[in-house]
DNA sequence: TTAAAAAGTTAGGAGTGCCTAAATCTAATT
DNA sequence: AATTAGATTTAGGCACTCCTAACTTTTTAA
C-alpha cells in the first residue's frame, strides 16, 4: 500500500532528481522540512518496494516504477493548481497549499474531469510543465534573474509555487510565466536588480531573483 | 489538534443522532466498520477534548463544539456531492467516494467558491440539506417507502448515497429527490412493492425501499 | 430473580510516520 | 595518516488509529 507520506517523498526526489541522478537524505529531509532520520526511514521502506534505489550513505535514485507514482502525483498537482486559478478563481499564490492536500486523494476521473475541463493543458500558473497522463515530464532547467547580464532581457519560464508571499509580489511587479524582463542594472554587493518591466523601472532582490527563472529573449 | 479521523467520527455520530439523543458504541462501530473497540478509545479522547459528552455504558451525545465540526464537514460533503455533479459532470453515483475524502482536505475559500459556483444551493444531489455556514442543520426524518400505505403516492425526498450500485439502479428507475411515486401493491411475506413511476410500472424489492426516503404526496 | 445474551470496555499489540540523541561513516584538512 | 566536520544511520520513543481477545456491565428473557 502507498501512503500519502510515501507520496510525497517520492514526489520531491523526483523534483530534485533533476539535473543530478543522485539525490542525498539531507536534501530531502531540508525540502520536506523533516529530520535526516525520518528521510533514511522512510527510503528504506520505498526502496525495499522497488519504489527507489538505495545505497547506505550514497543517496536515492527513482526506479522507473518509481517515477511513474511520482508523475502522477505532480500531474494531479499541477492540473489542480490551474483548475483552482482558471475554473475556480483562486489566485495563484494560494493554489500551491491547496493542491499539496488535494493531489493525494482525487481520483482518476477527477484528473480526467479536470484535464477536460481546462483543454488539456501542459503548463500550470507557474509556468511548471503538466505531465501528460503516463508522459515523462521532461523539465528544461532554466537559469534564474540572478543570472541574466545588466543590459539583456529574458522571458520568465517558471517561478517557484511554495511561497504565497512571494507570489503575490511578483504578481504585483507583472512577473508572470511569459513576461519580457530587461536588466537594466546590477547593484554590486548583492545588491537589488534594476529591471524594466512592461515600461515601469523596479528594483528587486536577488532572494527574489533567484527564484525566478528564465529563458534568454530572442528578439 | 483534529485529525481526520475524529472529523468522520463527529460526522458519523452528528448523522446517527438525527431523532435520537444518545448514540451507541456499536451504532457507531456499524456504520463505520471499525470494532466497537476501536469506536470506545475514540470516543474516550473525543470526549476529553470537550467535543462530547460520554458516560461508560451509556452512549454518546455530541457538545456544542463538536456538533459544529461535525456540520462543518457534511457541508464540505454535500456541497462537494452537488459541485462533482453539476459542475464537473459525474454521475450521482459516484460522488459520495470522492467526497468522503475531498471533505476532510478543502479550504474555507475552496467550500466558499463551490458553494458561490453553485448559487449557494441548500441540498445535494441524493436530497440531502446542505447546512449553512455555522448554520445548524435540521433534516426532517421522513419516512421510507416501505412504510407507504398499498394505493398512495409519495415524493422521493431523499436517497441513501452510500451504496453507488443501488443509485445506479435507482437511476435506471427514475427515483430521484422529487419524483413522484405511487405505491401499486405490496408483495407479501416481504415480496415486491409494485410502483408506478412516471406512467411505467416496476417492482422493487424490500432492501431498495427501505433505503428510499419519501412524504406522503400533498394533492 | 437469576442466568444467558448482548453491548461495551480494557489490555495488549501492530503499522505508520514522525522525533531526538547517540553512533557511525565519509570527505576534507592538516 | 590522523583528525575533524559534516552527513547519515541506528536506537529508542511517542502519537495516531486500528485490531483481537478477555473481561465487565447492562439488558433480556426464562
Amino acid at each position: 500500500m502507498i501512503t500519502h507520506a510515501m507520496e510525497d517523498y517520492l514526489k520531491t526526489v523526483y523534483l530534485l532528481q533533476e539535473g543530478q541522478e543522485k539525490v542525498s537524505t539531507s536534501a530531502i529531509a531540508q525540502q520536506m522540512e523533516v529530520s535526516a532520520a525520518s528521510v533514511t526511514g522512510m527510503i528504506r521502506k520505498l526502496a525495499a518496494m522497488g519504489l527507489l534505489d538505495y545505497t547506505s550513505y550514497q543517496g536515492v535514485e527513482l526506479t522507473e516504477g518509481g517515477q511513474k507514482i511520482a508523475q502522477e502525483i505532480i500531474r494531479h498537482h499541477r492540473l489542480l493548481e490551474l483548475y483552482l486559478v482558471e475554473i475556480m478563481g483562486f489566485t495563484w499564490d494560494k493554489v500551491h497549499d491547496e493542491a499539496d492536500k488535494l493531489e493525494h486523494v482525487i481520483s482518476e476521473e477527477f484528473e480526467e474531469r479536470m484535464s477536460e475541463a481546462l483543454g488539456h493543458p501542459t503548463t500550470d500558473p507557474h509556468g511548471h510543465a503538466i505531465p501528460a497522463k503516463d508522459g515523462a515530464l521532461q523539465e528544461v532547467t532554466y537559469e534564474t534573474l540572478t543570472d541574466v547580464d545588466a543590459g539583456s532581457s529574458a522571458t520568465v519560464q517558471h517561478v517557484n509555487d511554495n511561497n504565497p508571499e512571494m507570489l503575490r509580489y511578483l504578481d504585483q511587479l507583472g512577473i508572470l510565466p511569459g513576461t519580457v524582463i530587461h536588466v537594466i542594472a546590477k547593484e554590486p554587493f548583492n545588491g537589488p536588480l534594476r529591471l524594466r518591466i512592461d515600461q515601469t523601472e523596479h528594483f528587486v532582490g536577488l532572494e527574489v531573483a533567484d527564484n525566478v527563472f528564465v529563458s534568454p529573449q530572442t528578439t
